[in-house]
DNA sequence: GAAGGCCCGCTTTTT
DNA sequence: GCGGGCCTTC
């Protein structure tokens, strides 16, 4: 167990003040999530009500839950989630005011709402010749500009019939109606029509919205620099200037989130402007070492900072050859310190959990997970929530096959599912028919197991363990990835069930597609992850890898400038506070481009300022 | 208007 | 490294 640690002036001053709105402005490492977890359980001490605690990643929900498990009754007190589990919430209980027969179906891949923008354009004859015409470099460009387009108007919460006011593009228009008519025709929503449309649902019934605030004693919102407009006036729409108990926590250092519409200006600006709200600054950092602090603050001189802690830690810059050589030295690096087993700095035993590698994007931990597998050190990638991506073929056809059971006017996972079992797409057709078609023994089995599956999912882990028992393929590789498929998915049913209570496939797809579901906090070995989703969480010691030029900061916001640089070094800067003592930050000075030859790379330029103190 | 030369852009980040 | 787009030149 952690030592329990006493509250400061401030944060006291936060745990137990009076109700009415209050804005956390909070640098990090100042201990945010500990007073609003505190803070929770103060307000349940005045109160049998509910209390709303919104976060933006399911991640930090969890961080959370996990602080407040010791509470009775946790689960009926206080609806933690994110904003778009809350809105999943309320559409699923009052859906039908606007006209939602049932719950629609979550199309959370990005590549499915890709392709219904296809089928969108090809719809909208005045641009489908021209888009035909095209390469595919540009049909693909013109395919984001669209989504981009629709996923704002979103945002902004247009209305249908006023989107024809927000482009001189008339085409853009008439794709928008044709996607949302496709969505529609499907049954499906995607995560922006969640917000939207819950946004609508209150603002057309005040008696929903009433009835929700009347519901809960107060509202609590984590990391709220992360807000955008629709959840800003989704907010606004559930409180309707009657409810003032809530309470804001954020850092506009911390703001990363732009490209999702994200401003810091709804918490800095439209909260204060609008609620009012008493301004508590929590400036001391309890967390980071003096090293990875000073390292920090040369990132963001605005974010001043009292240092809290006394430990020295360890800030460091490498330079190594090149992406291979930087993943080296950090395995080396990670080995070494293992090897160490203590260190004065650092609470306990060196472990593998207390480690975490970040980076900008993805790709760049290609060379150090394959380094990683070799060496046999257990690590985990934080997977970008969402559904499984499953890797054998056959539970593909799993979850293409439970889609289509699930919401048969689902056409785009239909035709997907017929090109999976490799037979001619039939109109009209459903799984049953489907499945009388299919030769390949495997597959016919697994949408046979689909079918015998209950509407509540209560016989889903007794089949897949069967199907398990009596599964019989000679590719032992194959057979590995369907165990591991199997396994992962029970896992997030697992996690599913254990919090529901009126079960149903149908709401455990979309949990899923909204990331609820995921086995988050418990894992062993090192953690991999983007700087995006690990928001909120430290570690004793962290590496950030990839470090040069134009891969951090991206050479897209390079380029653009202005905001999305502002956002880049913001994304640094939360990089770095991630560490609590040792801090290792490596850059190749050359790179392996995806075509195929390597590329001199400089450092960062956000680095350049540690030239002379390394 | 055809040929040749030069430049640009390639994989974000999450719900 | 390579294809596409755009420019220059004859």
């Amino acid at each position: 167990m952690t030592t329990v640690i006493e509250l400061s002036v401030n944060q006291t001053k936060i745990v137990y003040a009076e109700n009415g709105p209050i804005y956390v402005k909070a640098v990090a490492g100042s201990g945010k999530t500990r007073v609003l977890t505190e803070r929770l359980r103060y307000l349940l001490t005045k109160t049998n009500k509910k209390i709303l605690a919104l976060t933006f990643t399911n991640k930090a929900g969890k961080e959370i839950e996990e602080r407040l498990t010791n509470i009775p009754d946790i689960k009926n007190r206080v609806f933690l989630g994110t904003f778009h589990a809350f809105c999943q919430s309320i559409l699923e209980n009052h859906g039908r005011l606007i006209g939602l027969a049932q719950m629609p179906h979550i199309f959370e891949e990005e590549s499915d709402r890709l392709e219904l923008v296809e089928q969108a354009i090809r719809q909208t004859p005045s641009c489908s010749a021209k888009y035909k015409n095209q390469d595919i470099k540009k049909q693909k460009n013109f395919r984001y500009g669209v989504l981009n387009f629709i996923s704002k108007i979103k945002r902004e919460l247009i209305a249908d019939s006023d989107v024809g006011n927000h482009t001189n593009d008339e085409n853009l228009v008439l794709i928008y109606h044709n996607y949302r008519g496709l969505l529609h025709a499907q049954n499906a929503i995607d995560f922006d029509d969640l917000l939207k449309l819950t946004y609508t649902l209150l603002v057309d019934h005040p008696k929903t919205a009433a009835l929700y605030r009347r519901s809960f004693f107060a509202i609590c919102i984590d990391e709220a620099q992360d807000l955008n407009n629709a959840q800003y006036q989704l907010l606004r729409a559930l409180t309707n200037g009657e409810f003032t108990n809530i309470m804001m926590v954020g850092d506009p250092n911390q703001s990363i989130y732009h490209f999702n519409g994200s401003s810091a200006d709804y918490m800095d600006r439209h909260f204060v402007n609008d609620f009012h709200p008493v301004v508590i600054e929590l400036s001391e950092n309890y967390c980071s070492s003096k090293a990875v602090l000073t390292s920090a603050i040369k990132i963001i001189p605005e974010a001043e900072y009292i240092a809290g802690t006394v430990k020295k830690g360890i800030f460091q810059i490498h330079a190594l050859d090149n992406e291979e050589t930087e993943a080296q030295w950090v395995v080396d690096k990670i080995n070494a310190l293992i090897a160490l087993k203590k260190h004065n700095d650092i609470e306990g035993p060196i472990t593998y959990e207390k480690i975490a590698v970040l980076a900008r994007n993805r790709y760049i931990f290609l060379s150090l997970e394959t380094q990683l597998k070799d060496e046999n050190l257990p690590f985990y990638y934080k997977m970008t929530p969402g559904g499984i991506q499953f890797e054998s073929d056959l539970m593909v056809i799993f979850d293409l096959a439970l889609r289509v059971r699930l919401n048969s006017q689902d056409s785009l996972h239909k035709k997907r599912l017929f090109t999976s079992l490799k037979i001619e797409p039939t109109a009209n057709t459903n799984l049953k028919n489907i499945s009388l078609q299919i030769t390949n023994e495997l597959n016919k089995n697994i949408l046979l197991l689909v079918l015998k599956l209950s509407e509540d999912g209560n016989n889903l882990k007794q089949l897949l363990g069967d199907f398990k028992d009596n599964l019989r393929i000679q590719d032992e590789n194959e057979k590995n990835m369907i165990f591991k498929d199997i396994d992962e998915l029970l896992k997030h049913w697992h996690n599913y069930a254990k919090n529901t209570d009126n079960k149903s496939l149908h709401q455990f797809k979309n949990s899923m597609a909204l990331g609820r579901t995921h086995p988050l906090i418990h894992h062993s070995g090192i953690t991999l992850s983007t700087v995006h989703t690990m928001k909120g969480q430290e570690f004793d010691i962290v590496f950030v890898i990839g470090m040069d030029d134009e891969t951090f900061p991206d050479y897209r916001a390079v380029r653009r400038g202005g905001i999305e640089m502002t956002q880049e070094k913001n994304n640094l800067y939360v990089a770095f506070t991630r560490a609590k003592r040792f801090l290792y930050v490596t850059w190749p000075q050359k790179r392996m481009m995806p075509w195929g030859n390597y590329k001199i790379r400089n450092i960062s330029r956000f680095l350049k300022i540690f030239n002379e103190s390394i």
